[in-house]
DNA sequence: GGATATATATGATCACCATCATGGAATAAG
DNA sequence: CTTATTCCATGATGGTGATCATATATATCC
């Protein structure tokens, strides 16, 4: 109907990604339709197409998105409790507000997936190889220097066992061993 | 069109089990149809709702299938090399054949997805939390006997690790991090 | 062997969705 | 202030898919 100023086209954009962001990793790309986001961003369907070459797109900028907003969280969770080197990231990630709120929290359970079962080259894939490289680091950072061999493979070791657990946990909600699994792997984390 | 015997009915019936569990590992239930998997044994599309009360009552049935599947086999590789405790599984499940060939697969990461996004009391989401109790059970037999204390919390951080990296290194196959992983993992929970 | 029950094929239905085409209206450019 | 540009809403379009209805041939039962 009307067109809009160059700033609120700009703003648009980045508010349909923030929302495809959260509405992919609550209920997986499949389920959410184009007419959806951008009704959730407060437009049609109709504008979608000059946004984002396709719904797969959107998938992998969102993807990109939300591994950049984690990776940006633990990085200021590690300047906060500078001194607690993973535990603070462990309670985080860990935590049952995390299992519980999937649209808000870490891309690597959720968009597994979508990576997964993407082409060998598509852009989902791709994005989801990217972030988990820049969450590897991030927790290769976090590991105490007393950890001197073997420290990326620590990491890997870490970063998958959080991985599997938010998602064992999440898929297992409802049953008390998702609260155990947390539990289990955040102690053995910190140990 | 035409009847089968009641032998020949339940022999169906089962084909079309093993090879939806087969299709939803590998492409996830939404994106296999329900006539794909009966065409894929044989049939039409018309004679599912005979079998099966919803595709969703399939996929959960598919699903406990799968998970029993690997239970078995994870119980006969323990039985295969005693002495070795989780070194032989960790073996088969971090290796390559096993993260290319998901259809065949484990069904935690495969399955993870759907069931998170299962209703409450969903039937994929019960029948992954028993597959989950299930596994973490054999994977605590399995621990040698000289890992007395926290014996069930190490079985459930070796699971969370693994599904987890088998998970990352599907989503994340094609680049040079996915080996990476399967083989920290692998290293950090044999040592 | 005839009658009945039923497994399965064909085909319809209804809904959803990704993507494209068009037009109007407001904004940017001159 | 005029004009051209372009963002976006309305509305196809074409395809897919879950589920149901019906017909038929065959297995099972008596």
């Amino acid at each position: 109907m009307a067109r809009s100023s160059r700033l609120a086209v700009a703003e648009k954009r980045e508010a349909v990604l923030d929302i495809a962001a959260r509405l992919f990793r609550e209920r997986g790309v499949e389920a959410v339709s184009v007419a959806e986001v951008m009704a959730a961003a407060g437009l049609t369907h109709g504008g979608f197409y000059g946004h984002f070459g396709s719904k797969e797109a959107l998938a992998a900028e969102a993807c990109t998105r939300a591994f950049g907003r984690n990776e940006a969280r633990w990085t200021a969770l590690a300047e906060d409790y500078a001194d607690e080197g993973l535990a603070a990231l462990l309670r985080s990630y860990l935590g049952p507000e995390h299992r519980d709120a999937p649209g808000a929290g870490c891309a690597a359970p959720s968009f597994a997936a979508e990576a997964a079962r993407d082409a060998p080259e598509g852009g989902i894939r791709r994005a989801y190889a990217a972030g988990i490289r820049g969450l590897a680091g991030a927790i290769e950072r976090l590991l105490p220097s007393s950890v001197r061999r073997r420290r990326r493979q620590r990491a890997l070791l870490a970063l998958s066992a959080m991985v599997g657990a938010v998602s064992i946990a999440r898929a297992a909600g409802g049953d008390g061993i998702s609260d155990e699994i947390l539990q289990a792997v955040r102690e053995e984390l910190a140990g």
